[in-house]
DNA sequence: TGTTACCGATAGTTAGAATATCCGATAAAA
DNA sequence: TTTTATCGGATATTCTAACTATCGGTAACA
């Protein structure tokens, strides 16, 4: 297909398709002029991949076409890993998180092999002293329960990256995963808040809270 | 205090926190002249507070304004509940989720009581698309066990709202963790994932992926 | 053979989030 | 009691990210 039907076919114009090219989110097409050339399937999955990652999961511009890369690579999972999981979220700078917060926080990861600059950790810390910081106190485990559901939707990842065998399978499954887990999880948490409101304070007659 | 104590102590630039002041996200200090005002521990708590929902929860000032507004208003928490909601991601247009997506999602959802128009139930069914659109499957029960995990989470959300007494304790708190509880779990998360594949990947000698 | 579509390069636009500058006070230090 | 530094409020400017528009020179199609 040429410009016009992949702009068409994914919804996407064409000036904005010629600017993921600019920024090498996207390949060329195969040259068949000096001036034409044509796309295929794979550049349609790449547009749905790129607007995946931008607009479902929020990353920059920048940020895809790193995953991008990472995915294009001949790089080890481990790496590809990394560079998905810097991504997601922009580096916290480790002397503006309290050592108090990063003990708490290091608590809740016990027997859990992370290093000690793993971005989620800091990034932990971090929402720990927002909390702390505006006077608030965890009265009912709110830290902890969310550890043991970040271990439940981390094993979902694994085994979901097990059961991919090719090493470009598993590298893109690696970056949506952990690109999209995000949004996923911030979904059906929303959801399930609506189900559990309406349970516990169903109203009988309109009870306040 | 006045203007340049604030500044220091919350280590906002003079400039960012008049910003604040335009954006009516902080209110005004106590005047004691034309042109001299005072400010207490509340601006302080308030500065942080703004902080935490853009900085480390990634909220627009436009949302955070929402959201302070929803927790300084004497709105009804189930309203103010729902701004929070709202706040932390923009709406997903309806029509451009499949029917088939959502009816996956409310498959996970199943027993659960939410409406049709819970933007996370949108959200949920908006990453299914793209995860299927780019020709992947859900091979290990991917989104079943987020849904689990969610569920995990939306009940410590509850809990720690039940534990506060206070209307105003409670819309914060329904506020913070709305907003920050998204981040705290993808820190986490982040964790997890780097303690789980050095433990299943752990490398007797140095095994490629 | 003329209109439409194309490629690639360059320039311009828009929105969000600050920053900077000015102005007439006023308060604090010398 | 003078400086001298700050203050509050209003207005104007900057900066970045993500597009969006235009242009010059081909190619394909009716």
């Amino acid at each position: 297909m040429r410009m016009a039907e992949l702009s068409s076919r994914s919804g996407v114009t064409v000036a904005t398709i010629k600017f993921y090219q600019r920024e090498n989110l996207l390949p060329s097409g195969v040259r068949t002029g000096p001036n034409q050339a044509l796309y295929g399937d794979a550049h349609l999955g790449r547009i749905r991949l790129i607007l995946g990652l931008t607009e479902v999961g929020g990353l920059t511009v920048a940020a895809a076409r790193r995953v991008l890369e990472a995915i294009d690579s001949e790089l080890p999972l481990p790496e590809t890993f990394e560079i998905a999981q810097h991504s997601v979220s922009e580096a916290v700078d480790p002397t503006t998180v309290t050592t108090d917060a990063l003990s708490h926080v290091d608590a809740l990861m016990q027997g859990w092999h992370v290093s000690d600059d793993n971005p989620g950790r800091l990034a932990a810390a971090r929402v720990f002293d927002t909390f702390t910081g505006i006077g608030q106190v965890d009265a009912a485990g709110w830290f902890r329960r969310y550890a043991a559901a970040a271990l439940l939707a981390a094993e979902a990842d694994i085994d979901e990256l097990d059961a991919r065998i090719e090493r470009a399978a598993k590298a893109e499954i690696v970056v949506v995963g952990t690109v999209l887990g995000d949004t996923l999880f911030s979904g059906l948490r929303r959801a399930a808040q609506e189900h559990l409101s309406s349970l516990r304070y169903a109203a009988p007659p309109a009870s306040e809270l």
